[in-house]
DNA sequence: GTTGTGACATCGC
DNA sequence: CGCGATGCCACAA
């Protein structure tokens, strides 16, 4: 089910916020949850060592939902892995379509992947494609 | 009221 | 560099 973990003060709309930020993202990048979690605004009122400290498993919360429209795939943990879920294959399936390449212990180079940001996410998509 | 668990991160070996 | 183990909060049984 949807835990929740720990709701932030407004789940709805952090939903919505890391939703948006997940669009960003562009094919054949990968970003992981803390990334994702970093990027979105400390919630007023809050401890960021908190936040930082669970604001990933709110990501994780708001991709349980994740609507259509939403590369939900492309949100890896920081160990370059799939977390174990149902539908870990196609999650895996999609990104290797879209080019990223898996290790030979179903791991993605991050170093190489990883979105570097929402700022450079349009020179990402213009600029060099992957050879 | 108590116990267990979770689309993660980080430290240690 | 890779893999295993531990911790955080809140909510469900």
């Amino acid at each position: 089910m949807s835990p929740g973990f720990s709701s932030p003060p407004n789940p709805a709309e952090f939903n919505a916020q890391v939703w948006a930020m997940v669009r960003k993202v562009p094919a054949g990048k990968v970003a992981t949850y803390g990334q994702i979690a970093g990027l979105l605004a400390v919630p007023e009122g809050m401890n960021p060592r908190d936040y930082q400290a669970f604001s990933p498993r709110w990501v994780g919360g708001a991709m349980a939902a994740c609507p259509e429209g939403v590369p939900w795939q492309r949100i890896i943990n920081s160990q370059g892995k799939i977390s174990p879920r149902p539908g870990a294959e196609e999650q895996r399936r999609l990104l290797e379509e879209e080019g990223v390449e898996f290790n030979a212990r179903d791991r993605v180079d991050l170093k190489r992947y990883q979105w570097a940001g929402p700022e450079q996410s349009q020179q990402e998509q213009q600029a060099s494609f992957w050879p």
